[in-house]
DNA sequence: AATATACGGTGTATTTTTTACACTAAGTGA
DNA sequence: TCACTTAGTGTAAAAAATACACCGTATATT
């Protein structure tokens, strides 16, 4: 790659997944296109790299101008080169996913021109999406199966403060199986990585469950310790 | 990413860690640049993706070119972005490892014509490299290091008949600790992964060992569960 | 005040997996 | 035949994963 022998007329591109969990579903955001190609289809945010710009920065970009939020989790997971995969010229696209806290608020308006509007999709039924797109979101999906079995990242998409049935529900729903309430705490709180809170729960119209918060720190303390959650 | 509304002039490249596993130690193919910058340092093998072809076909084009290898094993696991990371442009790299089995013949004749010369070297006591590449080997690294404990790619290394003990070898050159022998064996027959043949070692001045294969009929079988070699 | 409802919270026994550990067997070369 | 070198083997203990069910407590209802 060191020499720079000729020059081709390419583009490269980064494309977010960005998940979010709401009432219960994991959800990702996508963007309904007001151009062609695939004009009125779904697609998953993206940009052209600037020349200015690292690709972590396209996608922080890309994220930001999308939901207006800065210092997310982000993390690229593949590059996606084929020959065709736009129809319009050689587009290589490199491929992030995202986290983010929903808290309920999911209005959003999205800056870029090119989209109609963006909208929360729960990953049980996305419909096909433009370009290559449903198969970057599969990769994307089946690596954070398999993260956050080994790496907290499933805090990212709580609230600050949770419960641990709520913590549960989300790696139920992201691995798409029941977990043991019993095994699931034990394991959890055996890690150490959790802050019990003096807090409870308000609003809900039973017994209220103690909040908890993931404690960075102590994570940190243990981070050569892979973790392993959600393998029964 | 999926309108192009402007062109920037920017390369993407592909570059290789190529493994390979030869005197008990594990090696990497490295060239000497024949060309500014960093003339005279060690360097990934890498080059420009053509238009043509898609970023796979890249890899393994330069893998071609150089080793004269073809149907090898090669996965693509990073992107490099950062603004300037190529002293001349904008360049971004896709990464790939290979590995490939040496049996003994390590003549390499490089085709490349930006390379004096390629040599393999242990991945002990590689040397600075050019650009960003030593970050990219370290990256490439702790994949490899990773991935053998839950996929079969040592193999790959390998000689296709082998004993278990050079197995085991490998392993514990690629994770950097002792395993036990017995623990070692058992877990890996257990697998059933392994194909034991009727012949043994030849040439060896003791006992000769048992030789086996690797049994890819077998392994795509359980394909779906994950193994964890080395764990101990 | 009594009762119904719904989720919160807890422990133990069993099975499976991982680990630790050391000697004899077989072939080669002198 | 003896010395040397690696091949090949099993068991016990510890740790981790799994399976499993009931009472507690806050709220809402009457």
């Amino acid at each position: 790659m060191e020499n720079i022998p000729v020059r081709f007329e390419s583009i490269f591109s980064a494309d977010c997944i960005i998940f979010g969990f709401d009432e219960g579903e994991l959800k990702i955001l996508l963007i309904e296109r007001n151009e062609e190609p695939f004009k009125e289809w779904f697609a998953l945010p993206g940009n052209v790299v600037y020349q200015s710009e690292s690709i972590d920065e396209a996608a922080e970009r890309i994220l930001y101008e999308l939901t207006g939020l800065k210092g997310i989790y982000m993390e690229q997971f593949y590059t996606f080169g084929e020959v065709n995969r736009h129809p319009k010229g050689r587009v290589i696209t490199v491929a992030y996913f995202a986290m983010i806290r929903l808290n309920g608020q999911k209005e959003l308006k999205p800056i870029t021109n090119y989209a109609k509007k963006a909208v929360w999709v729960s990953v049980k039924d996305l419909p096909k999406l433009a370009f290559d797109h449903s198969e970057i979101f599969k990769k994307g999906f089946e690596k954070i199966k398999n993260k956050i079995s080994y790496q907290p990242i499933a805090f990212e998409l709580l609230p600050e403060k949770f419960t641990l049935t709520q913590l549960q529900n989300l790696y139920e729903v992201i691995l798409n199986k029941k977990l043991d309430k019993r095994n699931f705490r034990k394991k959890m709180l055996a890690y150490d990585i959790l802050k019990e809170l003096d807090e409870k729960q308000k609003g809900v119209s039973y017994r209220a469950a103690k909040l908890y918060k993931f404690d960075k720190r102590k994570y940190s303390k243990y981070f050569h310790n892979e973790l392993s959650f959600g393998k029964e």
